[in-house]
Order: structure tokens, then C-alpha cells, then sequence
RNA sequence: GGAGAAAUGGCAGAGUGGUCGAAUGCGGCGGUCUUGAAAACCGUUGUCCGCUUAUCGGCGGACCGGGGGUUCGAAUCCCUCUUUCUCCGCCA
């Protein structure tokens, strides 16, 4: 979330600002301000009363140890109605502190400067573009019919043991997921990021830290034994190792990344895009998260798509990124490139990474600070997360592009992962 | 799942109702000494919020796993939740 700061200072910013995001801030923003300063009377009246309070508690107990009792009872019926004044106002302190709390998690984070305007995906700006797209003759097939065709993914069997948009992934399909999370990860190794294997289900605290709670509690599972939920993205636990944590400024970057299988409810998003591996409720994706300094972060957020670019090369893919439009922007994200490969059977472009740099804005939430050498402040750090990368939509471009009458070839730098070179 | 023990500052570890933000040790930082380093010695050492301040800072409040309670006063007593350890059961 913003900080109070940000908001105390320039109200008038920030309501500007959201609105590249297509959001009207200023009712929330007055709301914060009209509770902050109210919070603050309060508090300044209760900590002022709090010290009256502490000041007698001390008198008491030496008059009893001067065994002067009498006097002792007489100053503790003094103090009972300073009590209760002070119960009172601890009670408006809370309820303010909540309020405001419940106010600032409504507010999405600032988009950057470079951010176009625009409503939706038809609005995101390419930033560039990569790679050949291969002419497919009329019997090329979507990816769908291929996974059957060759035995790779079974979708029937999916809905038999779990439901729609669970795929089985079978032989040489299994493989190739198996071989693609190998060459993902062993990329980001070579560019210096630590793996993670975390759980995948996390408590609230955690989903609330990355800012799935409360905004988009609908996308995630949540499990009906116990408070978890099923991630939706390793971001979520992987950024969450830092809920809490202070950091030496020299310890920056701090680079990680895992594996994780993802799960998503995707609830309303039925009958659109949804064949095949287009959108599934389960998959595998490799993610690459980073804390850096405010003064590098936006350094990073390039460096880590070009990271993700040097992947889809390697496969061989036709890709584009995009800098999503204001109104395509994520709740808690400031500037986001999105990349996208062209399946030539389906003629579509499918995304299949999103990098985003979140500046303080998840710090804020995670309490996740760092410290200059040789001072005492701690400020914010700045997240960045991207996708490098997510399998499915990989696949389905993979197996549609390289289809040819002798089988499916696979590219040259998955080759040491399957040890299989095409799939016949 | 059952029985018991525990959770204190970066770490270790005292503290069972008042003068405790918390002894002591280690670590960190600054200094003395030294050609330099080590050792020794001296000092210092958490986070958050509010008020005040041009700045350094000053003052107040909160925090001893989380939440609630008793009390004039809680690290200390009570309730509850979470986590860890030991034993038993079950199990990959």
C-alpha cells in the first residue's frame, strides 16, 4: 500500500496520478486524510493521558512502600476515572487505526511517469518485437490436437480426475514440462538468483503481504480445513520470506527465484480463450523475484526483462513486449512489461510473462526495509517479480510452431533437458 | 491426535507483580593503546507511533510469540491462539 507520507504530502498527486489508472482516488484519499489526522489528536490525547496514567501508578507504589496506605487507596480512586477516559480513547485509537488501514488497502499503487494512458490491452504500447513467425500450411493443428495427436496432454483424463482446465501432462508431454522447468531455472542460476522451494499454500498474513488479500481473494483456493490458500503465483511466498525483515543496503540486490505449480480460480473468465493451455486453473511456472534499492530498481526491472527475453530467444519463439496501459496496470503494480508469443496454429499472441517493478508499495505492506551503512533510518525497499517463465502457453506455442510432417522439433536449447529431439 | 515443557533484544541467556526497554556474555559500532593488527580497556548498541525541532536532537507512548483479561501498576498472574521441543499414537 502507500505510505501515509506519500499521501499526506500530495494528496493532490496522487489523485492525479491514479488516474492513469482509470481510478478516482480523490473521495478515498479525503477519507485517509480526515482519519489520519483524527488518528493522530487521538493518539497525541492517549499517550499524554497514558503518561498521567504511568506517573500515579509510580506514586502508588511508593507511598505503599512508605506504608502509607491510606493515601495509596485515596490515589487509586483518583485514578479510576483516568482509566476510564483512557479506555475510551484506546477504543477510538483502534477503531481509527483500522479504518484507515481498511482506507489505504483500497488505494492501488502509483503507476510511473512513463505509464500510457488507456483502458485496456488494445492500449498497451510495444516496446519491441523478436523472432520469426512461422508459416504454418492449412493442416497445422492448435496446440490442443497436437498434445492429443502425440500423446503429450490428456484433457479428458484431466476432467475425469479433477475437473475443467486440470491437464494431464503424459510421456514425452511430462518431460518436456520437467525439461523446461530445468532450463528456466538453471538460466536464472546462471544470472546470479538463488532457488527456492517454498510451500505452496501460504496463511493470510502472507497473501495478505503481496497484496492477494483483500483485493483479489477470488482468484486464489482457499482451503475449507484450515486458514490457507493454494498460491497463485511463487511470488506470493517467495517475496513473503522478507515480511518483516531489514536489510543491510549492501545486501542489495537480493535475487530469487522457484518453481512452483500455480493455481487460480480464473472465476469469471469462463468461454473466453479458455481452450486447451490457453488458461488452465493449474500450472507450472518458474518465477524470478528481486529486492533492490529505490535508486536501482527501475535498472533492475530491465535487466530482468531482458532476462526473460533471452529465454523466449533461446526457445526460439516469435515474442513482443508490451508496457501495459494504465488501465491494464495491476492493482499494486507501477510499471509492467508484458511479454507475449505468437502460436501460429491459433494465430494468437498468448502472454506468458508479466514483470513488474512494485516499488515501496509491496515493502510498505511487508514491513520489508533496508538500512544505508553507517545510519539508523530504515527505509523501503523496492519488489520486482516477473515470469521467467510460465509453462503452459510456452507449450502450446512450442508444439504448434514447430509441428512439421516428421513430428514435433524441439528447440536446440532444450535438447540437453528432454534428450529427445523431436517428437515423432 | 494425546500428555508434558517452553517462546525475552542480532545471537546466547537472566529476570515470577512496581525503580525493567529489560542483568550478563557474545557479536556490531566508536574510541584509547599499537608502525599496523590482535588482545586489553572505555563508551555505545532494537523497532514502531505521536508531539516538538531549520538541522543535530529533545519529550511522550507502545512493543519481552499473537490476541484478550486481572491490577493503581504485568516480561512476571489468568484465559485463548500460534509455534518449538520431549514422550506416546498414526503415517509418507
Amino acid at each position: 500500500m502507500l505510505t501515509l507520507k506519500q499521501i499526506r504530502e500530495n494528496p493532490e498527486e496522487v489523485i492525479k496520478r491514479l488516474r492513469i489508472k482509470n481510478f478516482d482516488a480523490s473521495d478515498l484519499i479525503h477519507q485517509v486524510l480526515e482519519a489520519d489526522t483524527e488518528r493522530r489528536r487521538i493518539q497525541t490525547e492517549t499517550d499524554a493521558r497514558q503518561a498521567d496514567l504511568n506517573l500515579k501508578s509510580k506514586e502508588i507504589g511508593a507511598l505503599l512502600q512508605q506504608q502509607k496506605v491510606e493515601e495509596a487507596n485515596h490515589a487509586r480512586q483518583e485514578v479510576a476515572a483516568l482509566k476510564e477516559d483512557l479506555k475510551q480513547l484506546n477504543q477510538e485509537l483502534h477503531r481509527l487505526e483500522n479504518k484507515l488501514n481498511e482506507l489505504l488497502v483500497l488505494i492501488p499503487n502509483l503507476p510511473h511517469s512513463s505509464v500510457p494512458p488507456g483502458k485496456g490491452a488494445p492500449d498497451n504500447v510495444e516496446v519491441r518485437h523478436g523472432g520469426a513467425i512461422p508459416e504454418l500450411n492449412d493442416q497445422a493443428l492448435p496446440h490442443w490436437d497436437l498434445g492429443t495427436k502425440y500423446g503429450l496432454i490428456d484433457f479428458d483424463l484431466g476432467n475425469k480426475l479433477t475437473g475443467a482446465g486440470f491437464p494431464v501432462f503424459t510421456g514425452k508431454g511430462a518431460k518436456l514440462v520437467r525439461a523446461l522447468i530445468g532450463f528456466f531455472l538453471d538460466e536464472a542460476e546462471k544470472e546470479g538468483y538463488r532457488e527456492v522451494l517454498p510451500p505452496l499454500m501460504v496463511n493470510e498474513a502472507s497473501a495478505y503481504g503481496t497484496g492477494q488479500l483483500p483485493d483479489k481473494e477470488g482468484q486464489m483456493y482457499q482451503l475449507a480445513t484450515d486458514p490457507y490458500y493454494l498460491i497463485p503465483t511463487a511470488e506470493v511466498p517467495v517475496t513473503n520470506i522478507y515480511r518483516d525483515v531489514i536489510l543491510d543496503a549492501g545486501e542489495l540486490p537480493v535475487k530469487n527465484t522457484a518453481y512452483t505449480p500455480c493455481f487460480r480460480r480464473e472465476a469469471g473468465s469462463y468461454g473466453k480463450d479458455v481452450r486447451g493451455l490457453n488458461r488452465v486453473h493449474q500450472f507450472d511456472k518458474v518465477e524470478i523475484v528481486q529486492i533492490q534499492h529505490p535508486d536501482k530498481s527501475y535498472d533492475t526491472l530491465e535487466e530482468m526483462v531482458s532476462h526473460v527475453e533471452q529465454l523466449v530467444m533461446k526457445l526460439g519463439l516469435p515474442y513482443r513486449i508490451l508496457q501495459l496501459c494504465g488501465g491494464d496496470l495491476s492493482f499494486t503494480s507501477a510499471l509492467t512489461y508484458d511479454f507475449e508469443v505468437y502460436a501460429a496454429a491459433q494465430k494468437k499472441w498468448l502472454e506468458v510473462s508479466s514483470v513488474s517493478n512494485f516499488e515501496s508499495y509491496q515493502a510498505n505492506r511487508l514491513r520489508l526495509r533496508y538500512r544505508e551503512p553507517g545510519s539508523k533510518k530504515t527505509l523501503l525497499a523496492h519488489t520486482l517479480n516477473g515470469s521467467a517463465l510460465a509453462l503452459p502457453r510456452i507449450i502450446a506455442a512450442l508444439l504448434e510452431n514447430n509441428q512439421t510432417p516428421e513430428g514435433i522439433k524441439i528447440p536446440e536449447a532444450l535438447v540437453p533437458y528432454t534428450h529427445y529431439k523431436t517428437i515423432p
